[in-house]
DNA sequence: AAGTACATCAACCGCACGCAT
DNA sequence: GATGCGTGCGGTTGATGTACT
């Protein structure tokens, strides 16, 4: 017995969307909100398969899409990424603002391959991870499935609009700021702007002294002591989890004024990637999981 | 100008996941 | 635990535009 299609194909159109449509679909979700995609059509009354109706917001009608040429500093961004996650295009279209999966993907496959080849750069080689997430969730070891759990619930939360419940319970968004401040006082800085608009400075560098980084980090790479590790695995993974906090709620990551991407925002923004991506690559061989799985970011 | 090849990107399709029952 | 539904994701397709012959 076969899995029921979406909705029936049936009268239903297909193809570019017309202005018309595209101006029925708009009224409607500004009217009722983005839900019930199943039956938004039939509602709106448009001829249109329900997920294409969501394609079609998500990747074209929302506001806040930013259409036109990548900046360089977006590509860099993009193949960074990229090395990280693989073709995980919904994550890394959430870490650069304006930009949509469909069109990260596009533009990877049409430009960025080429460009990077033509460079003599052959992008990391990720696994289709789509179809092997079963087969990496049984995988994962223990340890990080339990490092791995809170962040997964959190997750859920935020996703499920619960963020402010979650901020209880970590406190709230400035105060997830505060605690990872606290942490990385002394550490080089780099300055992220809270959904209030708040410079908060902080760094992605791992906790304490630089001493005690160098102790995690070794520690990391090659500890025998299996407590040690673990103390450190949590300590690592918490400040990530606080930083992935930061950029999974990209209210957190710019101010609504500046989802425009301008040159100082997105300064901001490399700098915050920088740090970020030396921590996840320093802890790299300890939380491949973490950068790889669909359990970690 | 016409035909063909190639490039681009909007849209489609099928699968997997989370959730409700 | 099994099943079905709604949704989101990533891979792929195909229509359209552009360059080349």
């Amino acid at each position: 017995m076969g899995r029921k299609p979406c909705c029936s194909k049936e009268g239903l159109r297909k193809g570019t969307w017309t202005a018309k449509e595209d101006k029925l679909l708009t009224d409607y979700i500004k009217e009722h909100g983005e839900v019930g995609w199943r039956s938004l059509p039939v509602k709106a009354g448009l001829l249109r398969c329900g997920k294409s109706c969501r394609l079609r917001w998500v990747n074209y009608l929302k506001p806040g899409i930013k259409r036109g040429n990548f900046t360089t500093e977006e590509e860099d961004l993009i193949v960074r990424l990229y090395n990280l996650l693989g073709s995980r295009w919904s994550l890394i279209a959430g870490r650069i603002p304006g930009r949509t999966d469909n069109e990260i993907k596009n533009y990877w496959n049409t430009h960025l391959l080429k460009k990077l080849k033509s460079e003599g750069v052959e992008p990391k080689i990720h696994k289709s991870l789509a179809k092997h997430t079963k087969r990496q969730k049984e995988k994962a070891n223990v340890s990080s499935q339990i490092n791995q759990k809170g962040y997964k619930e959190n997750k859920k939360r935020n996703k499920k609009g619960k963020i402010e419940e979650n901020c209880n319970n970590i406190e709230d968004k400035e105060q997830v700021a505060k605690k990872t401040e606290e942490q990385c006082r002394n550490q080089d800085s780099v300055r992220v702007m809270s959904a209030n608009n708040h410079d908060i400075t902080c760094s992605s560098s791992s906790a304490g002294s630089t001493s005690e980084k160098e102790t995690n980090c070794n520690n990391v790479h090659c500890s025998s002591s299996a407590q040690n590790l673990e103390e450190n695995d949590n300590e690592i993974y918490e400040k990530l989890q606080v930083i992935d906090e930061l950029l999974l709620n990209d209210n957190c990551l710019l101010p609504t004024e500046c989802r425009e991407f301008n040159s100082e925002s997105q300064m901001l923004l490399m700098e915050f990637y920088e740090e970020y991506f030396q921590l996840v690559s320093e802890n790299s061989c300890h939380f491949q999981d973490y950068a790889h799985s669909d359990l970690g970011f």
